[in-house]
DNA sequence: TCAATGTATTGAACTATATCGATGTATCGA
DNA sequence: TCGATACATCGATATAGTTCAATACATTGA
């Protein structure tokens, strides 16, 4: 039995950072998710709550709320509870963390 | 009517790019995709063929080739044919693309 | 031409995700 | 306390995605 090229080790990221990293692209795979970073990296304060979505997106408040909560559970954007609003905005360390993975060391060769 | 902060513009990126984002952030979350990814990475030469993922992976050919499809057009991965085998490397300025995009301006504020 | 091998496509089954309406929870103002 | 408002959760539905077996296509070597 022969190769068209060298047998390949396991790549470098094993499967447990593999699930953990494709979670948090799979949380920026969603257009509207998207959006909503956007959104919130835009706003004045780089701050906005679930309410001041809505409108823009034309969705429905839960279907927000559930796209906050997976962004949330991605550590993508963190909230604040602010008496009756949740001031969302983004947590850009992990987005530094993405940006890193994507250069040298996890996914292409230095 | 009042607001507990300033009306949002509607982000920085608009519907068309959203998308486009988002299916080429949706093509690394997936776990076998990201570790097909990183395997060509650390491939010696930068390249391995499809029959080589199939093993290590653990999954069957024609999923293998659905995934490397997925890449491709995301223009995450670019296939030469040599003869029998289509020999498949990253394209590393697609990364570079993402990496941006999660800095300044799109996503987050400088 | 024919068999063998790597890759791509098709069709089907199973799972996951996005979305909404209805409902529950928490907070503020009257 | 009561109504109004923001947010979260639940249940249901529709769509999309992952996976494989079967099959087709492409290339090489005999």
């Amino acid at each position: 039995m022969d190769f068209c090229c060298t047998p390949l080790f396991d790549g470098v990221v094993d499967t447990d950072a593999a699930d953990d990293m494709a979670s948090t692209f799979a949380a920026l795979g969603d257009p509207m998710r998207l959006r909503i970073v956007s959104m919130l990296a835009a706003a004045p304060e780089g701050t906005a709550c679930g309410c001041d979505l809505e409108a823009p997106l034309g969705l429905s408040q839960p279907t927000i709320s559930h796209h906050l909560k997976i962004l949330r559970e991605a550590g993508l954007v963190e909230g604040d509870r602010q008496g009756r609003w949740v001031h969302y905005r983004v947590v850009p360390e992990r987005l530094e963390d993405l940006r890193s993975a994507l250069s040298t060391g996890v996914l292409v060769n230095g």
